[in-house]
RNA sequence: UCCGAGGUAGCUCAAUGGCAGAGCCACCGGCUGUUAACCGGUAGGUUAGAGGUUCGAAUCCUCUCCUCGGAGCCA
C-alpha cells in the first residue's frame, strides 16, 4: 500500500473519536460524496461506522484532489489525515484528509441514496448489506443470538447440536424439503426438538441452535422458508418452570439489545419505551381465557378453534408486554403434547406471543412421557412407528416430565427492530419467490 | 392454493383513449462547510410479454409471466 501505516495508524472509524487531533489512516469504501467546488466531502464506512472525509483544494496534492472529484460511490478506499473533533459532523468526528490512495473504483452503483422497492433492494441484497439501517439490523441480530448462548450457557444448558438432514418428519404437519440421500429420501429438519429430547435425558438441560426449514407456501410478512431458531429442551421440567425460564430469557435478550444497541435502535428510529417493560412477569392467560377475552371483543372464534391472525391480533392489542397463552386444545398441537390430567381435552404447552402485532415467537410445552399414549397418537396421526422407535426409547429408558420451547430467532429480531417484515432481519432470505442471491 | 394490489428510463414515480414526463443516479460545467447539498446542461423508453377493440392504447378487453400484501399453516 502506498500510505504507509507507520506514519499514522490504521484506525476503524467505531473508534475514531480516541483518536482526535491526531494523523490515522482509514480503510474503507465511499459512502456518498458532496462537493462544493474546491471542498469535497467524502463519507467513508468501514463496517465500524461512517465518517466524513474533508479534503480541501489548497491543503492536498492536485493529483489527491482530482482522484477524490472522481470517487464514484462505492469505490474502495485507504485516506490519511488528521482527525477532529467537530459539532457539525454527524459522529461528533471529522478527518481532514492529507492523502488518499484509490483501492479499486467502483462502477455504477445500483442502490442509491434515495427510496428502493423491496423487489430491488432484495435483488441486490448482497449490496443492501452496506447500508446503515442493515448494518443496525444485523447487529442487533447479532446481539440477540450472543444473549440467546450467553443465557442458556450460564443457566446449566449445554449446546448440543440437532441433525439438518433427517429420515422424517419431527411433527408431521408441515411440508418438508425432500432431498436425496444415497438413493433414499432425507428432509431438511423442521426442529430439532425430538433430538433435544434424546439430548434431555442425556444432559438434563440442552438447547440446540441452528437453521430450521419449512416447505409452506406462505407469503406473508412473518414467513421465511429457512430461518433460525434455539430450542432448549429441560428434563424434570414442568409447564411453570418453561414459562418461568421463557420470560426470563426473552426478558434478558431484549435488556441486552437495549444496553448494548442504543446507536442501532436509534438508525431505525425504535421507541424503546415498550421494550423498557418486556420484564418478568409477562401476562399468563389460560387458552379458555383468552377465547373469552377474543369472543368479548366481537372477534370470530369457537372454542377448540386455534388461533388465526385477527384473532391473535385482536389479542395482543389489549396488551402492552408479552404474553403466554397455555393450554390449548389438544387437536390444534403436535402428537407428542402431555395430556392435561383434569382436562384430558387439552394440551399441556404455550405460546408466547409478542406485542405490537408480532406475535408468536415461542411455541413450546411439556412433551408426553407416557409410552402407551404415544404409541396411541402415532397410530392416530398415521406415523410410521418405525421412524420413532428411537423416540419411544426414551420413554422405554427411565421416561420423566420433560418440556422445552422454540424461539423463533427472525420474529425475534423483527419485533426488537419494529420492522414490518421478517426479510430484512436474516442476510441472505429465502422465501416462497426468492432464492437469489 | 385462494383473495386483493401492482408491473412505465438504472432507481422512485407521474401521465386514465389524443406529442411518454419528473426527481434521483450517470456524464459535462459552476460553487471553500456540504449533511439524501445546491444551480445549469446532456444522455437515457419494445410502457412485463402475446393477442384483441379503436382513426388513435401506457390507458379498455383476453391470456401468460413476474412482484407485493393478506388468508391458510407456522417460529
Amino acid at each position: 500500500m502506498e500510505i504507509a501505516a507507520n506514519t499514522a495508524p490504521v484506525i476503524t472509524i467505531g473508534s475514531a473519536k480516541e483518536f482526535a487531533d491526531k494523523e490515522v489512516t482509514i480503510r474503507g469504501w465511499l459512502y456518498g460524496k458532496r462537493s462544493s467546488g474546491k471542498i469535497h466531502f467524502l463519507l467513508v464506512r468501514d463496517g465500524t461506522g461512517i465518517i466524513q472525509a474533508v479534503v480541501v483544494k489548497a491543503e492536498v496534492t492536485p493529483e489527491v484532489f482530482e482522484l477524490s472529484d472522481k470517487l464514484t460511490q462505492e469505490s474502495s478506499i485507504i485516506v490519511k489525515g488528521k482527525l477532529r473533533l467537530d459539532g457539525r459532523a454527524p459522529g461528533g468526528v471529522e478527518m481532514t484528509v492529507t492523502d488518499l490512495q484509490l483501492v479499486s473504483l467502483a462502477q455504477d452503483y445500483p442502490i442509491g441514496r434515495k427510496e428502493h422497492g423491496p423487489d430491488f433492494l432484495m435483488n441486490n441484497r448482497h449490496l443492501w448489506l452496506r447500508s446503515s439501517r442493515q448494518h443496525a439490523i444485523m447487529k442487533i441480530r447479532s446481539t440477540v443470538i450472543k444473549s440467546v448462548r450467553d443465557f442458556l450457557d450460564s443457566n446449566g444448558f449445554i449446546l448440543i447440536d440437532a441433525p439438518i438432514l433427517t429420515p422424517a418428519a419431527c411433527e408431521g404437519t408441515t411440508t418438508l424439503f425432500e432431498t436425496d440421500y444415497f438413493g433414499d429420501k432425507a428432509y431438511l429438519t423442521q426442529s430439532g426438538q425430538l433430538y433435544m429430547e434424546a439430548a434431555a435425558m442425556a444432559f438434563g438441560r440442552v438447547y440446540c441452535f441452528g437453521p430450521t426449514f419449512r416447505a409452506e407456501k406462505s407469503k406473508t410478512r412473518r414467513h421465511l422458508t429457512e430461518f433460525w431458531m434455539v430450542e432448549p429442551e429441560m428434563a424434570y421440567c414442568d409447564l411453570e418452570e418453561n414459562m418461568a425460564i421463557q420470560e426470563r430469557f426473552v426478558a434478558y435478550i431484549v435488556r441486552q439489545v437495549l444496553e448494548k444497541n442504543a446507536d442501532e435502535l436509534k438508525i431505525l428510529e425504535r421507541d424503546i419505551e415498550l421494550l423498557l417493560k418486556v420484564e418478568p412477569p409477562f401476562i399468563r392467560l389460560s387458552y379458555d381465557e383468552a377465547v373469552d377475552i377474543i369472543k368479548k371483543g366481537g372477534v370470530e372464534i369457537e372454542w377448540g378453534d386455534d388461533f388465526g391472525s385477527p384473532q391473535e391480533t385482536y389479542l395482543m392489542e389489549q396488551f402492552d408486554k408479552p404474553v403466554f397463552v397455555y393450554n390449548f386444545p389438544a387437536a390444534v398441537k403436535a402428537f407428542y403434547m402431555k395430556r392435561h390430567p383434569e382436562r384430558p381435552e387439552l394440551a399441556v404447552c404455550s405460546d408466547l406471543l409478542a406485542p405490537e402485532g408480532y406475535g408468536e415467537i415461542i411455541g413450546g410445552g411439556q412433551r408426553s412421557d407416557d409410552l402407551e399414549y404415544l404409541l396411541e397418537q402415532i397410530e392416530v396421526h398415521k406415523l410410521p412407528k418405525d421412524a420413532y422407535e428411537w423416540y419411544l426409547d426414551l420413554r422405554r429408558y427411565g421416561s420423566v416430565p420433560h418440556g422445552g420451547f422454540g424461539l423463533g430467532i427472525e420474529r425475534t429480531v423483527a419485533w426488537i427492530c419494529k420492522l414490518d417484515h421478517v426479510r430484512e432481519t436474516i442476510p441472505f432470505a429465502r422465501m416462497l419467490t426468492r432464492i437469489y442471491p
